[in-house]
Order: C-alpha cells, then sequence, then structure tokens
DNA sequence: TTTATAGTCAACCATATAGTTGATTATCAA
DNA sequence: TTGATAATCAACTATATGGTTGACTATAAA
C-alpha cells in the first residue's frame, strides 16, 4: 500500500530532485542520468534504484541500456497531502492568528 | 537559504508526520506529544528537533514547558515544488503519452 | 521543603544511507 | 573477433538516523 512518507523520504535529497528534473524532461538512460554528476554511475544507479523502489521511477531495459521514466502519481499524492493541510490550517480558527502571525 | 529538499527529508518519516498532524490541530507541548507514541520522549524531542531544524516547527519556552508550533511557509514551498512539476508534465508533449499510461 | 513533572544531556547501539573501487556480464558495433 | 559501452555485483568505508537508558537540571505544586 502506498505511504506518502516513502515518497517524502525519496524527495528528501538533492541528487534525486536533480535526478527528477531531469526525467520530467524525457525518459533518460542511467548513464546520461550519471553523467552530469561527479559521483560514480553506481552511486546515481542507487539513488535510482531508492526512486524506483518508492514509485517514483520506472525502469525499463531495451538492448544493454537501462531507461528511466518518471512515474507521477505517489508525487500527486504527495502534494495533496500537503494540500488538505494546507487548506485545514488555513480554515482552523484556533491557527489563524499563528498563520497570520508567520506572514510578517 | 531555503532547500526544498530539507523539507522532503524532514517530512519523510511517519512519526514526524504525526507530529505534524497533531500540531495541525493546536500548540502542543513535547510531553504531550511524546503521549501517544510507545517511544521515548527523548525520541520525540529528537523528530521534533529535526523538523524546528527544517524550520516547520518553532519551539517556545514557557515555565518548564516547551511548546511547539508549526510554520506553514516551508510546507508550502514543498508544495509549490511538487505544483510547478505537476504541471510541467501535464504539458510537457514529449510526456503525454506516458502520463496518460499511467493513468490506466 | 518535598515531591512530581517537563525537559535536557551524554553515552551508547543497530541499522540505513551515501559513497567508493575493482571485477564481471551483456550488448553493440567495427 | 575485438573492443568499447551500459550496467551489475560484491565488498568495503564513513557518517547519519532512529532508537535506548540513566543521570541530571528546572520548575511547579503540595
Amino acid at each position: 500500500m502506498y505511504q506518502v512518507e516513502h515518497t517524502f523520504a525519496a524527495l528528501g535529497d538533492a541528487t534525486r530532485l536533480a535526478i527528477i528534473q531531469q526525467l520530467a524532461e524525457r525518459e533518460t538512460s542511467l548513464s546520461e542520468l550519471a553523467n552530469p554528476f561527479s559521483m560514480s554511475q553506481t552511486a546515481v544507479t542507487k539513488h535510482v534504484g531508492i526512486l524506483a523502489q518508492a514509485g517514483l521511477v520506472e525502469i525499463n531495459k531495451r538492448g544493454r541500456t537501462r531507461y528511466c521514466r518518471l512515474k507521477t502519481k505517489p508525487m500527486q499524492q504527495a502534494e495533496q497531502w500537503l494540500e488538505t493541510y494546507q487548506k485545514f490550517w488555513k480554515e482552523n480558527l484556533n491557527n489563524l492568528a499563528n498563520y497570520l502571525d508567520q506572514e510578517e
């Protein structure tokens, strides 16, 4: 079953966010993904593995190449989680003063 | 400076999400926060510390009690990050087919 | 003053994370 | 067939994370 904390944990790393930004452009192979980083391909592959395990990335093999593709659903659900709480905070009278406080 | 991955990392734990849910209700003391969990107060205090360091929680001392209050701005920014990419994916022609694929 | 409550602090443990390297397998292309 | 490219695997290191306990300090309340 889906648990939003896994999505947040997967997003909680600068390298992985950069990978996601690349995959938002287009499907990308592992070696191409690793290229811009000053770290080994093994390390990047591990990051992709963490994204895949969280359901954020799908890996497809064609020939000797592994192509990575973004899966947007978990991020949509994570956004929804934030959205729900955002609404709740804004409507919660007890916290309204606090909320306004923070706008300064 | 603000970096969204710190917010995501702070959100990437079930205990901390539960703490946030409680703080969305009202300002809560550390001991009160720790109460519902089957872990030591020290452990809960550490989680709150991580939330505080990520700017998601503010701690105020009154008497011997530490009251924790939610700070919504970082989560608003995290939501924006997701929102921006969401829009981008939906408008990206190259990925439209992939996106629709995932709707099945 | 005594006792209970709120919380901190330091030390420790187990496991996960983020990275490395070197050797190996699989595939493509000359 | 030979060599380059794509990627995996195993082993290892260092540090961070999530938790514990026991002793301590600070504050409130009887």
